[in-house]
DNA sequence: AGACTATTATATGCATAGTTATATATAGTC
DNA sequence: GACTATATATAACTATGCATATAATAGTCT
């Protein structure tokens, strides 16, 4: 009855509230954890390549690092040879949250996939990224034509 | 190497970008455009039930409407029985609007499944609403438990 | 080399959309 | 008639976007 982009739609939401309510009982939001989880990967980067790697914005980021600052989970430290930019690094308290985080996306995940065969999670996958690439090329014309 | 949880959540976001642009090239945003696609459907409910059908908080939909309101496209009228609650319906103009959108929805949803042959797009729907349905079953449990 | 221009990194302002917590008015019930 | 439940709204917050400003860097041209 739906059609995929529906169902897409609603699949995606509802991960995203069941990572929100998991990542609030931690005391971050999910666009928080997200942050950290990026900034655990790619410590030392700019605000500017880390809205790449999320796909935001770089005022996106700038606000979210404003807040995550001022909870002590990230540190903004001065780049030595280019005084417009922030180098950003995750706090100890920051590391110490993604410990608990980490299992709980993992159990999550395995909730979600409930009654999947491994099999079928492939095809999953290879299907979902087919789409992605599909958006991620008309993106690039869209962009290479008007802008 | 990316594990489905990010490629789902990457497919939606991209997605949403493309509605976001086609919907902003005719004067609405893509919430908006959720919300009169769905008033179609349901024309005469009232905010309560708009929020259920969009999976929303009802404040959420009251702001909406606040704003659609303003632009001409909802309206409330007020309900004959109950002196809480507002009637919601489509003026001529959101009609008009949604004969130009539903095209656009139809060839995006198109493009991101190129490539894609029929059987295929049916596991892919299949997958996914197993996935959607795992998600639903759990948030319900955990609500029965908490709240 | 110095000045002008273009680009880049971040930030401010304003808007939409979503949340939780709470208030207000009306309906329903015992 | 008092109490409870429901429908909407207000307030304060996070997250996101576009447009634009500011500061610093990079490039260019005489």
């Amino acid at each position: 009855m739906d059609n995929i982009g529906s169902i897409l739609a609603d699949t995606s939401r509802m991960m995203r509230r069941s990572f929100d309510a998991r990542a609030r009982s931690i005391g971050v939001t999910r666009p928080q954890w997200q942050v950290l989880v990026t900034l655990r990967r790619f410590e030392g980067v700019n605000q500017g390549g880390l809205a790449e790697q999320l796909d935001v914005e770089p005022i996106t980021v700038c606000r979210m690092v404003d807040r995550l600052q001022e909870a002590e989970l990230v540190e903004r430290r001065p780049d030595a040879t280019d005084r417009r930019s922030w180098r950003l690094y995750l706090t100890p308290r920051a590391h110490q949250l993604l410990e608990q985080l980490r299992p709980m996306a993992e159990t999550m995940i395995e909730e979600a996939l409930e009654g999947i065969d491994p099999q079928e999670r492939e095809t999953l996958n290879r299907l979902l990224e087919q789409v992605r690439e599909n958006l991620a090329r008309r993106q690039t014309e869209a962009v290479a034509a008007n802008g």
